[in-house]
DNA sequence: TTTAAAACAGTAACTGTTACTGTTATTAGT
DNA sequence: ACTAATAACAGTAACAGTTACTGTTTTAAA
């Protein structure tokens, strides 16, 4: 991969960097936009899509039809709101037993899995 | 609900209820159309959404971007390959572990969470 | 510097899905 | 059986998120 340096591609990156709410493209679009008046929402896409193939950040995907993009790549859980649609990290182990489990019984080669939490947040849940 | 019948919901149902592969909407239309060669994929879309509100099948998610369908209700665990995109049930318990240690740390309320694997099938595996 | 190519902005296209519109099929009440 | 109310239909347009194309600008190696 012969990369060229680009002012776009930080700024994306450094955004992210800002922020733990794991923001959709568009969120990046917008505001990255505040440096980069010109930016193209297809060049966030493209250096989105970028950074997380070189695995500079990681692109999550929630089951709420927009990807999300997160700066911190170590393995963690993302629980995500069924009411605001808000992302969270779980402060929570990550194992492999649950891979290793699904392994038993099953031909051909598991890699990974992907895990997600949904329910109410602190915020959108009733108080009582 | 107030349902009145109809002969293409029909199809559709019986037709997810041959299949062990969780067929996306494009492939139930392209099969549903054998019997009903004027049926409209938004019919096929609106029925599968239906039948998936009144828990008759359930839609499945798989971070492949489409929706999958599972005439089969009962909570199992699913395998997607990467190479082929194949849908794969997983013969393995289901246990809420996960959703009772995710509640520990966290404020808010943890209604239930998603988790499939992925990895090579035993077809796209390469053998040695 | 010059120059090759990576990256860009702008925009069109694409994919999966949902919503709209006028017509047909179903079913409850006579 | 007939009628009337409405669920469901076919067909199609619209929509959202994302990717691909085109001609121009920026980067960085020679």
């Amino acid at each position: 991969m012969n990369l060229k340096h680009s002012r776009q591609r930080d700024s994306i990156l450094e955004f992210l960097a800002t922020r733990k709410d794991h923001p959709t493209a568009d969120t990046v679009y917008m505001n990255v936009r505040q440096s980069f008046p010109n930016i193209s929402l297809g060049t966030v896409y493209r250096n989105l899509t970028l950074l997380a193939d070189i695995g500079e950040i990681s692109r999550i995907r929630l089951g709420d039809g927009v990807d999300h993009f997160d700066y911190d790549t170590s393995p963690h859980y993302h629980f995500i709101c069924s009411e605001c649609g808000g992302v969270f990290d779980l402060n929570m182990e990550v194992t492999d037993t649950l891979t290793k489990a699904a392994q038993e019984n099953f031909e051909g080669k598991i890699e990974g899995h992907v895990t997600y939490f949904y329910g109410r947040c602190n915020n959108c849940n009733p108080k009582h």
